[in-house]
RNA sequence: GCCGGGGUGGCGGAAUUGGUAGACGCACUGGACUUAAAAUCCAGUGGGAGGUUUCUCCCGUGCCGGUUCGAGUCCGGCCCUCGGUACCA
C-alpha cells in the first residue's frame, strides 16, 4: 500500500498543534536546550530551497535531541525590516509594511508545511513597535555609556538618482544599478557604535565557544589585532604632526616618503598652493573607486605629492608627503610611512614614481652593495640605521620603539582592523533613531519613557535627495524634550543588523512589554545551545550579536558572556552554480516537491544530498531514491501492523539464544543505532540517512525473525526514522500501537554494546603497498596466524616470487604489508 | 586584492588516528512479474588492456613536486571555483 503522505502529514501537524507537542515549558531547566536557526528575511520570493536546507535538518537535529530527553526550545520569527522591501515599494508602489505583513503570512503557511517543532507562541517580527522600541532603548543605553557617537562617513551616492545606494546596488563597474551613472562617495554625519571598545573581548571570547574553526579564524582576522608602533612625524615648516601606525619600526631609517589617505582632512591643510589643483583633481578621480579596487595589489597604484614634507624622527630627513589610493582612512591613522625597500606595495609605488628605495634590513647572505630587486620583508640585519645598525630586525623593533618613546616621538600601539559599527541608514524601512536635534540644545536623546518613536506610515519613500523620513514633516518637526523649543528628529533609521543582534533573547517571551526581554529566562536559556545559519554571516551578524550580548551583560541584562555556545553553518544551495536570489531570478521554490512527495521526503532528500556544511548545486535527480525509501519504510510497518497487539519486546536479547537471521538482524539494528546516533549528533545527516537505508536493505529477511525480534527492530527503526521524517515517524510509531506522540517521551533507544562486537575482521595483505589479498579472520588473531595465512595466498606468492623481503609492516586487525625487492 | 571554504565514477556523494578508494542513492544495463506498460523485486555497474562460465594486470581522488612500507587524508608550490569584504541579509 502506498504511503498516503498528504493525509498523514496534515494529520500529524494537526495532532502536534492540538496537543501542544511543540510548546516548550521554559521553566523546566533540566536538560534545557535552545536550538535556533537564523530567522527569515520575509521577501516576496517566499521560502526557497535554501531556507528549507537551513531549517529542516536543524529541526531534525532538535527532534533527535528531543527524543534523547532534552527540553528543546525551537522558535521561528521574521527579520522584517530591510532594504529589499523598500526597493520593492519604489518599484511597485506597494508600501513596505503591507508587502512585509503579506509575505510573513505566506511564509508562515509555508513554514507550517515543513513540520518543524517550532513553538509558535514564541513567534516574533522585528518591524513592530513592540520590538523595535527596544532597538531605540538600546541605542539610548549605548549613548549613555558613550558608545554611540556621530562622525562623518562616506556613503555611495548616485548623483543622478540623488540617493544613497547600498553596496549591493553599485554594479561591478562602479555604476548605479538603476541608471548606470558612476557612483560617488559622499560624506555624511552618521551614528556609530563603538564595537572597537570590545575588540579584545570579542577576540578572547572566541576561545570559549564551540564554533567552526574557520568562523573563529575569520572573526579573528576581521578584528585584525596587530602590535606595532605609532610614530610621530613633524611636518616641515608647519605646526601639524602626522602620526603613522607601523608594525615595522625597525625599518624607520628606510622611510623615503609618507602616504596619506586622500580623504583625510589634514591633507587639505598640508597641501601647498602649488599642488592643490593636482591634489583636488586626484581626490575627485578616486571618489568612485571601491575599497577593494583601491587596495588591490594587481591594480597599478596611483598617487600625487602634496608639496609638503615630513621629518623622519630618527634622522631628521625630509620625506615628501603623497596621497595615494592604497592608503585607507579607515585603517590605523590613515597615514603610512613608506619603506619601499621592505614593503611590497611601497616598492611598487616607489618604482613607479621614481622615489628612492633604501636598503635598511640586510637579507642574510647578501651584501649591502647588492641592488634590491624586490622588497625584502623577512627578518635580517639592520643597516644604515645609525646606532641600531648591526641589530637583528626582529629585536630592533622594540629598541627603536623604546628610543622613540624616550624622545616623545612614538609609542607602542595595538591596532585593530575592526572599525566601529556604522548604524545610520538613509532609509525608511527600519528603526527610527531616537535622537532630536534642537535649535538651542543641539543633539538631545529622547527620554526613555517616550519610546517607541514609531515609524510613520506616510512617507514618500521615492523622495530624491536623502532619507525618506524627512518627507514626513509631522514626524520630523517636533519639540525639544529639554527646552520645549523647536527641533527636528534624526531622519535616518538603524542598520537592520541591530534587530538581529538580540532577537534570540526576545523569543523567550516576545510579548514582554516592560523590558527588552525576560532577564530571568535569558539567564536560564542563554547562551543558545545550538545556532545554525549561513557562513555568509561569519563576520558581520555573528560579530555584532556577540558585541550586543556583551553590552547587555555589562548593563546587567544577561549573565552570560556569549550569545551562541555552539554554531553550525549549513552550506549554500546554489542553482546552476549561482547563489539563489530573487534578483538573479534563479530561486527554486520547494512547494511543487512538497505536493508531489511530501515534506518528509523533501527534507530527507535535502539531508541526503551531501554534507550539511557544504551545500551544493541544486538538482532533484535523486529525490525518487528517498521517496522509494519512504515507501519501503511505510510498507515495512504496514505489513507488520498486527504485531504489537499480542506481544511486547524486551530491551535486550542474548545473541546466543537467537537464530542466525535474528542475530544478524539484531546486530544490524544495534549497529545502525550506534552509527546514526553519532552521525546525527554531528549534523552528518547524509550518512545517517544512508545508514537507515542500509538498515532497511538488511531487514529484507525480517519475516524470518520471531515476532519479538520484529517488534524490537521496528520500534527502533521508528525512533531512528522520526527525527529525519517526523510525520512518517509518527505514523510508523502509531502503527506499532503507540498512542502518544513519539516525541512526547524520550523514545531514543540506546544500542546494545554486546551486539556491536564483531566476530571477524578483514585484514588487508599488501605487497609493496598494493592490495594482494583480503583475509577474513577472527578478531585479534595471532600475528603468526595472520602471516602464515597471508603467505598461503596464491597472489601473495606470485608477487613475492624471486624477490627478497626487506621489510614487513603489521598492524593488528588491519593490515599486513610485505615490502620486497 | 585580502580573509575563509571547496575540488573523489556518467551524477549527488562515502571513506575515526595516514592502512581495502567509490558506502548509500540517482542514472544506466540485464533479468523476474505483466497480454503490455508503469510500479515493484533481483543482479550488474570507476577507466583501460588481456583472458572470455571461475580470472589476471595496469591506471585512477583538480595540477606539479615531496614525506612514508603505505597518501583522497600530511607538507610545499600552483590552477579552478564558491562565500565574505563593513549599506543584501
Amino acid at each position: 500500500m502506498k504511503y498516503p503522505f498528504a493525509k498523514s502529514e496534515k494529520k500529524w501537524q494537526n495532532f502536534w498543534e492540538e496537543n501542544k507537542i511543540h510548546k516548550t515549558d521554559l521553566t523546566d531547566l533540566e536538560k534545557a536546550l535552545y536550538t535556533l536557526v537564523m530567522f527569515i528575511y520575509p521577501s516576496g520570493s517566499k521560502l526557497h530551497i535554501g531556507h528549507w536546507y537551513n531549517y529542516a535538518p536543524t529541526d531534525s537535529w532538535a527532534r533527535f535531541k528531543k527524543l534523547k530527553g532534552f527540553n528543546v526550545f525551537e522558535p521561528m520569527g521574521y527579520d522584517a525590516f530591510g532594504l529589499p522591501a523598500e526597493n520593492y515599494a519604489i518599484k511597485t508602489g506597494i508600501h513596505p509594511q503591507d508587502s512585509t505583513f503579506k509575505n510573513i503570512d505566506d511564509i508562515r503557511d509555508q513554514l507550517k508545511t515543513m513540520g518543524c517543532m517550532y513553538d509558535w507562541d514564541a513567534e516574533l517580527m522585528t518591524c513592530v513597535p513592540e520590538y523595535y522600541k527596544w532597538n531605540q532603548w538600546l541605542f539610548l543605553q549605548m549613548y549613555k555609556k558613550g558608545l554611540a557617537y556621530r562622525k562623518n562617513a562616506p556613503v555611495n551616492w548616485c548623483p543622478s538618482c540623488q540617493t544613497v545606494l547600498a553596496n549591493e546596488q553599485v554594479q561591478g563597474d562602479g555604476t548605479c544599478e538603476r541608471c548606470s551613472t558612476t557612483v560617488e562617495h559622499k560624506s555624511l554625519t552618521q551614528w556609530f557604535y563603538k564595537i572597537t571598545n570590545y575588540a579584545d573581548e570579542l577576540l578572547d571570547g572566541l576561545k570559549t565557544i564551540e564554533w567552526p574553526e574557520k568562523t573563529k579564524l575569520m572573526q579573528e582576522n576581521w578584528i585584525g589585532k596587530s602590535f606595532g608602533t605609532e610614530v610621530t612625524f613633524k611636518v616641515d615648516g608647519h605646526d601639524k604632526e602626522i602620526k603613522v601606525f607601523t608594525t615595522r619600526p625597525d625599518t624607520l631609517f628606510g622611510v623615503t616618503y609618507l602616504v596619506m589617505a586622500p580623504e583625510l582632512e589634514l591633507v587639505q591643510e598640508l597641501t601647498t598652493e602649488e599642488y592643490s589643483e593636482e591634489v583636488n583633481k586626484y581626490i575627485d578621480s578616486i571618489k568612485s573607486l571601491s575599497e577593494i579596487e583601491r587596495t588591490s595589489t594587481v591594480k597599478e597604484k596611483t598617487g600625487v605629492p602634496i608639496g609638503a614634507f615630513a621629518i623622519n624622527p630618527v634622522n631628521g630627513e625630509k620625506a615628501p608627503i603623497w596621497i595615494a589610493d592604497y592608503a585607507l582612512a579607515t585603517y590605523g591613522t590613515g597615514s603610512v610611512m613608506a619603506v619601499p625597500g621592505h614593503d611590497e606595495r611601497d616598492f611598487e609605488f616607489a618604482t613607479k614614481f621614481n622615489l628612492p628605495i633604501r636598503n635598511v634590513i640586510l637579507q642574510d647572505g647578501t651584501s649591502e652593495e647588492d641592488k634590491l630587486t624586490e622588497a625584502f620583508t623577512e627578518v635580517g640585519t639592520m643597516i644604515n640605521s645609525d646606532q641600531f645598525t648591526g641589530e637583528r630586525s626582529d629585536t630592533g623593533k622594540a629598541n627603536i620603539t623604546k628610543w622613540l618613546e624616550e624622545k616623545g616621538l612614538g609609542e607602542t600601539k595595538i591596532n585593530y582592523r575592526l572599525r566601529d559599527w556604522l548604524i545610520s541608514r538613509q532609509r525608511y524601512w527600519g528603526t527610527p533613531i531616537p535622537i532630536i536635534y534642537c535649535d538651542n540644545c543641539g543633539e538631545v536623546p529622547i527620554p526613555e519613557e517616550q519610546l517607541p518613536i514609531e515609524l510613520p506610515y506616510d512617507v514618500d519613500f521615492k523622495l530624491d535627495g536623502g532619507s525618506p523620513l524627512a518627507s514626513n514633516k509631522e514626524f520630523i518637526h517636533t519639540t525639544c524634550p529639554k527646552c520645549g523649543g523647536s527641533a527636528h528628529r534624526d531622519a535616518d533609521t538603524m542598520d537592520t543588523f541591530m534587530d538581529s543582534s538580540w532577537y534570540y533573547l526576545r523569543y523567550l517571551d516576545p510579548n514582554v512589554s516592560e523590558e527588552m526581554f525576560d532577564s530571568k529566562l535569558a539567564d536560564d536559556w542563554t547562551p543558545v545551545g545550538m545556532y545554525v545559519g549561513g557562513a555568509e554571516h561569519a563576520t558581520m551578524h555573528l560579530l555584532y550579536a556577540r558585541f550586543i550580548h556583551k553590552f547587555l551583560r555589562d548593563i546587567g541584562l544577561v549573565n552570560s558572556d556569549e550569545p551562541f555556545q555552539r554554531l553550525i553553518h549549513q552550506g549554500t544551495i546554489t542553482n546552476q552554480g549561482a547563489k539563489m536570489s530573487k534578483s538573479k531570478d534563479n530561486v527554486v521554490n520547494p512547494d511543487s516537491f512538497i505536493q508531489e512527495y511530501g515534506s518528509d521526503v523533501f527534507r530527507m532528500y535535502l539531508m541526503f544530498m551531501g554534507p550539511y556544511e557544504l551545500g551544493g548545486d541544486w538538482s532533484d535527480k535523486g529525490i525518487v531514491g528517498v521517496d522509494r525509501f519512504v515507501q519501503r519504510a511505510y510498507s515495512l510497518f504496514d505489513s507488520n501492523k498486527d504485531l504489537a497487539k499480542n506481544i511486547s519486546a524486551e530491551d535486550k536479547y542474548e545473541l546466543n539464544k537467537l537464530s542466525e537471521v535474528e542475530k544478524n538482524t539484531y546486530r544490524k539494528v544495534n549497529q545502525s543505532i550506534a552509527k546514526i546516533e553519532v552521525e546525527l549528533e554531528h549534523f552528518r545527516f547524509n550518512t545517517a540517512v544512508a545508514a537507515l537505508m542500509e538498515l532497511i536493505n538488511s531487514l529484507k529477511d525480517i519475516d524470518k525473525c520471531s515476532e519479538e525480534i520484529r517488534l524490537y527492530s521496528l520500534e527502533r527503526f521508528a525512533a531512528m526514522l522520526a527525527p529525519l521524517a517526523p510525520h512518517l515517524g509518527e505514523e510508523c510509531w502509531s502503527i506499532l500501537g503507540k498512542e502518544e506522540s513519539i516525541f512526547q517521551q524520550p523514545n531514543w533507544y540506546e544500542a546494545d554494546e554486546v551486539a556491536l562486537v564483531q566476530d571477524n575482521v578483514t585484514i588487508i595483505v599488501q605487497v609493496n603497498g598494493k592490495v594482494r589479498a583480503k583475509l577474513d579472520l577472527p578478531v585479534d588473531s595471532e600475528e603468526d596466524t595472520v602471516k602464515s595465512t597471508a603467505w598461503g595466498e596464491e597472489k601473495v606468492k606470485h608477487h613475492t616470487a624471486d624477490k627478497t623481503v626487506v621489510k614487513e609492516i603489521y598492524v593488528k586487525n588491519k593490515i599486513y604489508n610485505i615490502v620486497v625487492r
